[in-house]
DNA sequence: GGCTACGTAGACAGATCTGTCTATCAGAGT
DNA sequence: ACTCTGATAGACAGATCTGTCTACGTAGCC
């Protein structure tokens, strides 16, 4: 059973930390079934942890489902979504639109596993529910960038646009989860009348 | 606790059968609190049945779940939201952006739930399991409605004018379920310039 | 060599949930 | 009067899930 490799020296990687084996099985799991749906023992089982190393890194489930979701926007949000966007587009109407081509490649995915933010919302939606709240502060962040992609584009209300537009991308996931494999490229081409209604140049972004 | 007032004649109406209490409080808590996270005994302590009466009505919670799908479909898509819209607005164009007016009170109600069918494709997404087939249906349903529109205002793309606008209500609703009290307007404002793109008069429908 | 930190293995308590079973009761039709 | 149907009340089995507890092992560090 003793798979480890090394302890190796203090402060540099190891090669799979409990911890890591953890978090990652429970990304796995959590993305893909939602956090209800997914008991500490499996997360135990996938990651072949003794059950008390999880219970020594996360106090409770509800611990590592908050570790989850900032696992979540660091990997979703961040490293994939953002910086996809921001490599492949320059003016921020191309970043905009942007958001829907990437959109539209993970759709396409087999595993696609619709927008664990959403998930986790309609799961735990209960007023009060520290998840709950977690989540809303997750989905705000995601809304920031669009603000500001909006504020670089100087539109009259920028706040009103990100909404909006955040409204299309989870419009979009949803129907994509319902089956609609196109809906990025409908959700796109609203997002295209959305900037020439508020006079923000379409081209720009490599593609059109 | 004998409650009951009569057996009344038969095949009139009764006061509360029994299956009527079940059904209302399965309404009532599914659709508030999702099926997951409703017990059957909560159903039996609302409902003030015995537990053998709802499993000689529904042999499984899952049956009682699919009961509660059909009967949203009843009070929620037809009874209120078709209803409310063909008795508001006489066009075809102001008959679809009727929807987000009759949104727009629903999101602003204190007890606003959010839409059982999304809510329960996010819980029961697993591919295979009838609670989601079955919810993928009722949307189904929903989008011919808005077919039947599109068609009645001649546009060439019925089908996918109806796919965009069902992604602009589900966008609505999830934005609205995290906070947005407008979203319904801001939904509204996107629909009429899909109408615009489209050749519809968006006028027509009593309100402008 | 011994202390400390971390990890393993698995039993266990306690809660919760679905579905079954038994026993009893009330009313309506024949 | 008798029977049949539907309802009540609640115990119970069996599964599942969270979190605790004990006992043991191992590697680094002083």
């Amino acid at each position: 059973m003793n798979v480890r490799r090394s302890k190796s020296a203090p402060g540099t990687a190891r090669l799979a930390t409990a911890r890591e084996r953890i978090d990652r099985t429970a990304y796995e799991l959590f993305s893909r079934h939602g956090i209800r749906a997914v008991g500490v023992d499996a997360v135990i089982a996938g990651s072949g942890v003794a059950k008390q190393t999880l219970y020594r890194h996360y106090p409770s489930k509800n611990d590592l489902a908050l570790a989850f979701l900032r696992r979540r926007e660091e990997l979703w949000t961040r490293t994939w979504l953002q910086r996809e966007v921001e490599r492949q587009a320059r003016t921020p109407g191309g970043k905009l639109l942007m958001i829907f081509d990437t959109f539209d490649k993970w759709f396409r995915r087999p595993d696609f596993e619709a927008c664990s933010f959403v998930k986790v919302l309609f799961e735990h939606g209960e007023r009060g529910d520290p998840l709950r709240d977690a989540t809303l502060r997750h989905i705000d962040t995601i809304r920031s960038f669009l603000r500001q992609l909006a504020e670089d584009a100087d539109v009259r209300d920028a706040d009103g646009l990100a909404r909006q537009w955040q409204m299309l991308m989870m419009g979009s996931i949803v129907a994509a989860y319902a089956g609609d494999p196109d809906a990025a490229r409908r959700a796109k081409e609203i997002g295209k009348l959305l900037l020439a209604r508020n006079g923000i140049a379409p081209g720009n972004g490599v593609r059109a």
